[in-house]
Parts: C-alpha cells; structure tokens; sequence
DNA sequence: ATAATTGCAAACAATTTGCATTCAG
DNA sequence: CTGAATGCAAATTGTTTGCAATTAT
C-alpha cells in the first residue's frame, strides 16, 4: 500500500469534517484538487476501512456515512427534521451486556445510527 | 384513497413476507400478476407508510425493509454473515428513557437496526 | 519492467419522475 | 367527465467495474 496523495487527502477530509458521505468526501477533496475522481474516493474509502482506519454508518435512506474509526459514537437521527445527534457510545453500555448475554450479539455500538424524534420535533412535553 | 387490487396485492405480501425490500414484494406480487409494475410498488409503500400501515427499517446497505406496523422488533444485523435477528423492542426501553431523559430524543424502537457480531460469528467466548 | 494506483466511461442497482392511459364514481 | 391510480420509459442517485494511462520502485 502507498500513501498516495489522493488517500492522504481523503484522511485529511474526514479529519476536518468529522464524517461524511463519499459525495461529501469528494466535493472537500475536489476544493484543492479537482482532478481526483470519485472512482478513487470510493476505492480509498474501501481500503481504509479494511485497514480499519475508517468506518462508516448508515444513517438511514442515501449514502452512507464515513468517519474515521477513533471517531466513535452513536447517532440519533431524526425522522422529522433529519438533524442527527451524537451520543457517546458508553450510553449503550448496558443494552449491549442485554443483548450480549441474551442473544448472544456482540453490538457494535458505533456502527450505529438509532432513529426516532428529537427534542424540537417531539410533538409534546408530558413529563 | 381507493382499495385497488395492487395495494392489496402489496398488503397480502407483507402479511405473508413478514418483511421484504421493494423488490422483493414485486417479485412476490408479479407471480400471481405480473403485470404490476415495480413503480406502483413504491408508491403503494409511500402511501401504506403515510397512513402509518407499514414501515420501513434500512438493515445496512441496500434496499429497505418493509413490513406492517404492527409487526413491531429491533432487527440485529451481523456485519460478517448479515443474519438477521429479531429482539422484542421491550429490551430497549431502558435505553428509550435515558435518551428521552438525556437528549430529549424520543427513540422509535422498532424503525431501527443494531449492528453487530452473531453467536455464529463472535470470534471467542470470554465469560 | 512490473505492480499498484488512478481517471474515465460505462454498467448497475435502487428509486423517482413525467406523462399518457385506464378506471371508478 | 374528472380525478385518482397505474404502467412504462426515462431520468436520477449512489456505487461498481473494465480498462487504458500513469506512477513509484
């Protein structure tokens, strides 16, 4: 494997935006070097990920979300509003003994986008 | 909104499929009436989900997964051999109160896939 | 030289859109 | 007749593949 220019730059942009679509990815790395095609966005993303430098997550419909793997945390993602929220992946501690002990599943707490309505979306306020 | 034949072509698939993607609950209809076409599929499923009849869970990449909405779990997905397990959404009402509690997030248990490893697929047993 | 890496175009899969046709009230 | 619903083809989006050109050793 050769650090190349191109895996340099996509590291750089998931260090600066945190996590991102390949599209996202692309579109950063494009602002100083127009010439790199999404082809090679798409194969580093990949192969970092194999190397286990990067995940990524589902947040639902569309591309999926890239981050780098110290990056860890769980989303919430809102139905309404699509804004998405992160939780430390502690909070799942306990689930993930549950589901451990119960059935045997190993979670994965940071591959992990949950979905429902957040604060400013909820409908009422009953406690 | 008229009963048509196709909606309850895509209603009986459901009943019978449990859970399916678009594609497969076309595939399913197209047996009995091939002349359905995928796009009456989707937009029957837009319209089943506005009126809260069915809904949708994405299990990763890929196509979505669509069942009734009474038909309510937490699917645990395994990453390494795509399993894919069903947990009643009572064990997740522990975590629902403390992100409500915490975040304010009203979390909809049963829109809603955890990733992870497998009994099958977990490397060691440590306890 | 040779093996890895890249860019480009084309293929693909999943989904959506436009539009003309069909169908029920 | 009129609006809702459908089918079909084409457009769109996200992703992958084939292949030739480029690059580092």
């Amino acid at each position: 494997m050769r650090m190349t220019p191109q895996r340099q730059f996509v590291l750089d942009a998931l260090v600066d935006l945190e996590h991102a679509t390949p599209e996202q990815i692309c579109q950063y790395v494009q602002r100083s070097t127009p010439t790199v095609n999404i082809t090679t966005i798409y194969r580093t993303l990949e192969l970092l990920e194999s190397l286990g430098v990067v995940r990524h997550t589902h947040l639902g419909h569309g591309a999926p979300n890239y981050s780098l793997h110290e990056h860890q945390h769980v989303h919430l993602v809102c139905h309404k509003c699509g804004r998405v929220e992160e939780v430390p992946r502690e909070r799942l501690a306990e689930l993930a003994g549950t589901l451990r002990d119960e059935y045997g599943f190993a979670l994965d707490a940071s591959h992990l986008a949950l979905t429902g309505r957040c604060r400013q979306c909820t409908p009422a306020e009953s406690s």
